[in-house]
DNA sequence: ATGGGTGTTGCACATGGTGCAACACGGCAC
DNA sequence: GTGCCGTGTTGCACCATGTGCAACACCCAT
C-alpha cells in the first residue's frame, strides 16, 4: 500500500464532513504542512478537492461527476447474470431480470427453466405492469407523486381474477412491496403461474432493477414458490452488494461462515459446492432444490 | 505536485469509462505493472475502486457515499451569502434566497433592500407558491409527475389581476420558466412589486436554490429592473460554479477583463473596487445603482 | 507597530515508491 | 495429460520522491 496515496485518500472523507483549512488537513493526517499542502494541490489538480473562497478545502466536483458517470457505465445485465444463472441453478425455475424506464417495464435478461413446462415471456418485452412482481418492485419506489401518477394512468385488465383490480388496489399494493422488500404476483397475469420477485439497489440506494423467479402451478405450488424467498432475497442482495461494490465478491463472505455466499468464480457460480449438510443457520429456508430439480 | 498521488488519481477517471484490468491501467498510466497493483489497492482499501469477479476493477461505492456526504455537507447560504451582498451592493434592492422543501418553498437568506421603501418578508417564511419569481424556479425544476401534483395541488388566490389564475397557466409559466432560465414576479403578489430571479445549480446539475432581486415600482420601473437579468443571471452562475467545486472563485475571471467578476475576499466582496467607467461591455445592463441609491 | 494566525516556499535527508525479474495461477490448444 | 500463453502477484535493490524543518509572506486584530 502506497503511504502518499493513503494518506491523500484519508483527506477525502475528511473534507465530506465539511470544509476545513490547510492545517486542520494537516493535524488530522499528522503530516506537517507543507506535505498536507501537496497532497491538497494533486487532489485540487483533479479536480477533487476544490478551494472555497475562505481557503478552506472542499470536495470539489469531479467527485460528482466520476460517481455519476460510474453509475451510468454500470452494466446490470453483465453484473446480474452470474446471480441469475445460480439461481436458475438451484430452483430449475424460470428468472427474470427486469428494469423500469420511461413508464414502462421490460425484462432484459432471462435464464429459462429448466423444466419441460415453462412460462412465455421474451426479453425486451414490456411486462404487464399491473400484475407482474418485477413491476410492483420497481413502480414502488417511485417517487410518490410520479407513482400516482403512473398508477392512474394505466388500464387495470381482469386476465384472470386474481389481476389486480384498480388503481386504489394498486397503489395499496405497490406500498405493502415497498414495505416488505418483496413481491409476488400470484396467477395474476396467468391463472397458473406464479412469480416471486427482490428489488436490486443501485450504488444510490434506489431500486435500479427487480429480478424473480417463476413457475407454473403444474410445476411446483405456490406455497412451496413461496418458500424460494429466503433464497432470491439473498441472491438479489447479493448483486445490490456488488453493484454498489461494497462487500469483497465471490464465495464466503469474510467475517461469517454461516451465510452461505451467492456465486463464486467469474462467470461460473459455484455454490453448489457449499456442503449440502454442514451447520448453516438457514436449514430452513435453503428449500433445497434439489429435491425437486427437473431430470 | 505528487507523483504518486497523481497517478492514482489518474486511475479513477480511467476506470470511470469502465471496468478494466491490471495491466491495462499500467498500460494507460505508463508504468510498471507492480506499481499499478499498488496504487489500485491502496484505492481500494479506501473503497474508491472495487474489484469485480472477473479480477477487474471498477470504481467502488464510497465514490458515490463521498460525493453524497459532501452535498448533505454544502451550506448553500453560507457560500451564497457574499453573492447576495454583492447583489444587494449593486443594485440597492432586496436580494432573497430561497429552497425548495416538502411542497413549500421558504426564504434561506435575504438581504434588505437600501431604498427607504421596502418590501415584507422574512428568512423562513414561506413563500406564495403560485406567483413567486423563486417558487416559479424551484417548481420549474421538480420532475414532471411531481411538478403537476403540486401545481393541482395548489390554490390560486388572486392576490392581484396579475397574479397566475390556475394550474394550467402555473403549469405553462413552468414551461417557459424551465426554457429560459430565469423568471419574474410582475405585480403578482403585491401590485407594487416586482422581482425578477435566476436559479441556482447543485452539483448534481439540478435546480438547488434560487435567488431574486425584487424591489418596488415607486423605486424602480419593471422594465428597468428587468434590466437587471443579466446581472443576476451571472451572479447566479457564479454561485452555481461554486456550489458544484469547479472554476477557481474569486475576483476576475482568469481569461476575461471583459466580465466583470463578483465577490472577491472571504466574507467582504469587493466588487464595487471595479472602476465606475472604464471599458466595459456591460455599460448597458449595469443599471449603475449608485445614481439611484439612497440617502 | 507588534503579535498571532494563517498559507507558502526551498532545501537536505532518507523514506517510501519504483521497475525488474521471477513466480503462481488458470484457461486453452493440441 | 503437457505445454503454452495471458493473467495477477511477490521480494528486492536502487534512487527518485515525498518528507519535515525552518524561514518567509501575508492578513487581520489589538
Amino acid at each position: 500500500m502506497s503511504q502518499t496515496v493513503d494518506r491523500a485518500l484519508t483527506i477525502l472523507p475528511l473534507l465530506a464532513e465539511g470544509p476545513a483549512g490547510l492545517d486542520q488537513v494537516a493535524a488530522r493526517l499528522d503530516v506537517h504542512k507543507s506535505t498536507a499542502l501537496r497532497l491538497l494541490r494533486t487532489l485540487h489538480a483533479h479536480g477533487l478537492v476544490y478551494r472555497q473562497q475562505d481557503q478552506r478545502y472542499r470536495l470539489g466536483a469531479r467527485l460528482f461527476a466520476l460517481a455519476q458517470q460510474a453509475v451510468e457505465a454500470l452494466d446490470i445485465r453483465e453484473i446480474a447474470h452470474p446471480y441469475l444463472a445460480e439461481l436458475n441453478e438451484r430452483t430449475g425455475h424460470t428468472v427474470h431480470l427486469a428494469v423500469y424506464e420511461q413508464g414502462e417495464v421490460v425484462y432484459i435478461d432471462k435464464v429459462e427453466s429448466r423444466y419441460p413446462v415453462r412460462m412465455y415471456s421474451r426479453i425486451g418485452r414490456p411486462v404487464a405492469l399491473t400484475v407482474a412482481a418485477v413491476a410492483k418492485l420497481l413502480l414502488a419506489d417511485l417517487p410518490e407523486p410520479e407513482r400516482r401518477a403512473v398508477a392512474e394512468r394505466l388500464e387495470y385488465p381482469r386476465y384472470t381474477a386474481r389481476s389486480t383490480p384498480d388503481a386504489a388496489a394498486f397503489l395499496a399494493e405497490l406500498a405493502r412491496v415497498r414495505e416488505q422488500g418483496w413481491a409476488t404476483d400470484l396467477g395474476g397475469h396467468e391463472e397458473s403461474i406464479n412469480c416471486i420477485g427482490a428489488p436490486l439497489y443501485g450504488p444510490d440506494g434506489r431500486v435500479c432493477a427487480a429480478m424473480s423467479v417463476s413457475a407454473p402451478n403444474v410445476v411446483v405450488a405456490a406455497a412451496d414458490l413461496l418458500r424460494l424467498r429466503p433464497l432470491v432475497l439473498r441472491t438479489a442482495e447479493a448483486v445490490s452488494a456488488e453493484l454498489s461494490g461494497t462487500t469483497v465478491p465471490g464465495p464466503a463472505t469474510p467475517n461469517a461462515s454461516a451465510t452461505p455466499p451467492v456465486p463464486a468464480t467469474a462467470n461460473a457460480p459455484a455454490l453448489r459446492t457449499a456442503p449440502a449438510a454442514g451447520p448453516t443457520t438457514m436449514s430452513a429456508l435453503t428449500t433445497d432444490p434439489s429435491e425437486e430439480a427437473p431430470e
